[in-house]
RNA sequence: GCCCCCAUAGUUCAAUGGACAGAACAGCGGACUUCUAAGCCGUUGAUGUAGGUUCGAUUCCUGCUGGGGGCACCA
């Protein structure tokens, strides 16, 4: 529908004298009384011609009058000369047919047809355990993934973990020193990083063992050490797979610290050789400065080479691994000024490879009670919270399937209705709640659609109301709005409509009975189409829509 | 010290340079033997501050105030 519109707006202003590839806005207006799509097509265009704005959205108006046929119903100036659309009833009720009977396929688009795009999200380091903020990437990451997929585009999600380096011999330290030959369980190896950390900071000895220790998995000659390395390691990556699946992803491809050492040190020291780095104090630097980005260190002076470095080789074992079109990383908005380096020196290596590449910041989960941190031990594990969350959900949901639906909607819904880049603050106890503007708010009003076709026998009533319903004129912007949401990286804007979805949708039942009402044929093809919205629209959110609640 | 981000109802969040700044929670007031209450209807209440650009600024620019993050051998 908005592409026909596009079309004869393009055709009307051709016609009508502007200049081709004027720049305009379709968009909902703000009151859905003015109509179903509203242009601002008049005020540019005029602008550029020097006509008056009021007079050219009159012929403008004409003109796609004319174009738009038996579409439109009615077509308006209004305000300053917007030119506003309502559509005729056979057009909505045509986008309503289309829905209905596209099933999963109602809102796919096309506009990355053939693309190849490479997403990077989650990162959780080995040896430590998931927390809350990694539930962020995660979330955030496999939306973006979904909604991109949705426009056609061939993915790949990847995951980058740390597996070495001072945070991973905190850990053995402390392992070794509780006599632990084989790791058990993810939680036993977050303990131990918590006292490693500790001792690192208040025992001048301890610190000289644990460095000592990171130098010695570098080098990987001691087997015992690299043993229990390579165990705790698959502890933690299992626990990993375990929440992963928990959250409905997966990855492609798991890369590790230990996979890009060897090709980032060897770009970099490639890139010395040019003069792209230099040499500062024994250490490899990238000097960012007169690019207007902080200078960082790529290899240290002990010769082992910093995330920078790994992350360069990161992007270019990616390339060889899946070569792609975009590649997109997604992390949490701390290392928005550390991206900056490492694309800014990305692009004097590879240029190609810098220009695709784009990074892009989650914000911050915060507690209201303060800042978490896995150094103090206080954390609050990304599998506990969602398991806190979950036995919440039971209360209402005696099967433990549904609540732990409900409880990921929850989650998920409260992590993705804010734009992402900004910080999301949760009270726990508040975040906890199910009701009002939430996950399962959107759960719910699908399931109340569900019940009323589960119930229905046949359809009696063939009458036709006289003017569309809201949530009918509402559904038809589906496609848009998940196509933008795609486009503009910004799953919260599917979540709003959504959210005004699921409330048209109730205010709806609560006004019209369906079953053995007169137009109830008309009526079960509106919940119809109204379920497969609503699914569709979850599912792109990776939000689980649950068949009873 | 330098760099980046942010500031919107009591609270948590929305708003491509456009129309009367929207929701939700909390508050206040309603409807109801229903396919219906995790719901529906009504209502009170906000753009930090001083300028600038524009026909039009929450949005762009500058100063100020307040908050968050980052800045060479950590990740």
């Amino acid at each position: 529908m908005e592409e026909r519109i596009k079309k004869a707006i393009g055709d009307a202003l051709l016609y009508a004298g502007a200049p081709a590839g004027t720049a305009y806005a379709l968009e909902r207006p703000p009151d859905a009384k003015l109509g179903d799509y509203s242009t601002n097509a008049a005020l540019a265009a005029a602008n550029l011609l020097g006509k008056n704005p009021n007079e050219f959205a009159g012929e403008l108006a004409r003109l796609l009058k004319d174009k738009l046929g038996e579409d439109a119903e009615r077509i308006l100036v209004a305000g300053p000369g917007f030119v506003n659309i309502t559509l005729s009833r056979s057009a909505v009720a045509l986008a309503i047919a289309e829905a209905d009977a596209a099933g999963t396929a109602w809102g796919k688009g096309s506009a990355a047809a053939g693309a190849r795009v490479i997403i990077e999200y989650s990162n959780p380091n080995a040896f430590k355990e998931m927390h809350v903020g990694h539930l962020v990437g995660s979330v955030v990451g496999e939306a973006l993934a979904r909604l991109i997929e949705n426009t056609g585009a061939t993915l790949a999600r990847a995951t980058f973990g740390g597996d070495i380096g001072p945070n991973v011999a905190k850990s053995l330290w402390a392992l070794k020193k509780r006599g632990v030959t084989e790791p058990e369980n993810a939680s036993q190896i977050g303990e131990a990083y918590a006292e490693g950390s500790r001792a690192y900071d208040s025992d001048p000895q301890a610190k000289e063992e644990i460095d000592a220790l990171n130098k010695a998995i570098y080098a990987g000659d001691d087997r015992a050490l690299m043993e229990l390395w390579r165990e705790g390691r698959a502890v933690s990556v299992e626990e990993f797979r375990r929440i992963w699946r928990l959250l409905g992803t997966h990855f492609d491809f798991e890369f590790f610290d230990s996979d890009t050492t060897e090709i980032g040190v060897r770009v970099v020291r490639d890139g010395l050789a040019k003069g792209i780095f230099k040499k500062s104090g024994g250490a490899v630097i990238y000097d960012g400065e007169a690019k207007g980005v902080h200078t960082m260190v790529f290899i240290t002076s002990h010769d082992t080479p910093t995330y920078e470095a790994k992350d360069i080789g990161l992007a270019f074992l990616k390339e060889e691994r899946w070569p792609s079109d975009a590649s997109l990383i997604i992390t949490g908005n701390e290392q928005t000024g550390r991206f900056k380096t490492v694309l800014a020196a990305l692009a004097e290596i590879a240029p190609l490879l810098a220009a695709k590449t784009r990074h892009i910041a989650t914000g911050f989960l915060k507690l209201v009670s303060g800042k978490m941190s896995s150094r103090e031990g206080n954390v609050i594990t990304a599998a506990g919270f969602i398991r806190d969350v979950t036995e919440r959900a039971r209360k209402r949901n005696p099967d433990p399937l549904i609540a732990e639906q409900v409880a990921l909607g929850a989650i998920k819904y409260m992590i993705l209705r804010q734009a992402p880049g900004s910080d999301i603050i949760f009270d726990p106890e508040k975040s906890l709640s199910l009701e009002g503007d939430s996950g399962p708010y959107l759960q719910y009003a699908l399931v109340r659609a569900r019940k009323i076709l589960a119930y229905a026998q046949g359809e009696t009533g063939t009458d036709v109301p006289a003017a569309p319903y809201a949530i009918e004129r509402l559904m038809v912007h589906y496609p848009e709005v998940a196509a933008r949401a795609a486009r503009e990286r910004a799953p919260n804007l599917l979540v709003n409509y959504l959210t005004e979805l699921a409330g048209a949708w109730n205010a709806f039942y609560a006004a019209e009975q369906v079953l053995g009402s007169p137009e109830e044929a008309y009526k079960q093809r509106a919940a119809r189409a109204f379920a497969t919205t609503m699914i569709n629209g979850l599912t792109l959110l990776g939000i689980p829509a649950p068949e009873k609640m």
